[in-house]
DNA sequence: GTCCAGGGCCGTT
DNA sequence: AACGGCCATGGA
């Protein structure tokens, strides 16, 4: 048994499953809503506090947008003006729009965009503005269940705290992750999920160690 | 008032 | 390829 398989192990004996407890995001099977949402919040979650996004999220459900199709649907000023909580919300409402328009224009469906090639997918929605790997692969691990292990800033530190690597860049430790496990995209989601879950319960420090 | 949160873009070097 | 300024809000 591998270093990342150990820390796997370790995380969910400390923190337990995931699934239900963490947002979601973890929670399966997830509707074709559920999937949407997953997939919006992963835009509006860009450096953004959670209660920042939840709030955003409640205004949108308010005005009763819900799916990538409701957002083409509404002005993108509005659009704006709803998710203004999450912050960036110029940035971020037409970030938005852009990927709705992507996936409904190439795909019209998510069962459709499950179906392509993962890795074409995965460049194509690189191609996006405002969809960098970090977003790209959260929304394929997360709302599509494709297996892409997903690096964040809770992963980096636990990498760094867990001395598992030097090179921090986003592709050398999503290689390391997706070459020591089994490719999964449950494992990926509970394993990323508990790492997110230990960061936020303080088992790992999350700035500097309290010495 | 200050600091920060689960990024990513763009211009500069 | 790497780096820094920038985008913006609400809560601690």
């Amino acid at each position: 048994m591998n270093q990342f398989v150990k820390l796997y192990q370790e995380l969910k004996s400390k923190c337990g499953r995931p699934a239900g407890q963490w947002h979601l995001w973890c929670k399966r099977p997830k509707t074709k809503k559920e999937r949407e949402q997953v997939i919006i919040e992963a835009v509006l979650t860009q450096r953004t506090n959670w209660q920042n996004v939840e709030q955003a999220v409640s205004h949108l459900k308010k005005a009763k947008v819900y799916t990538l199709k409701d957002i083409l649907r509404i002005d993108k000023q509005r659009l704006a003006k709803l998710i203004k909580p999450s912050g960036f919300y110029r940035a971020k409402a037409s970030y938005l729009y852009s990927l709705a328009k992507f996936i409904m224009e190439n795909y019209s469906s998510l069962e459709k965009m499950q179906r392509e090639n993962p890795l074409l997918l995965r460049k194509r929605l690189l191609n996006l503005k405002g969809i960098g790997p970090e977003t790209a692969d959260s929304i394929l691990l997360y709302g599509l269940d494709k297996p892409f292990f997903v690096i964040d800033e809770y992963t980096r530190r636990l990498v760094k705290r867990k001395r598992l690597s030097n090179n921090l860049a986003y592709h050398h430790l999503q290689n390391l992750f997706m070459q020591n496990l089994k490719k999964d995209y449950r494992l990926f989601q509970d394993f990323h999920a508990l790492i997110v879950i230990a960061a936020k319960t303080n088992r790992i420090p999350q700035r500097k160690s309290v010495k």
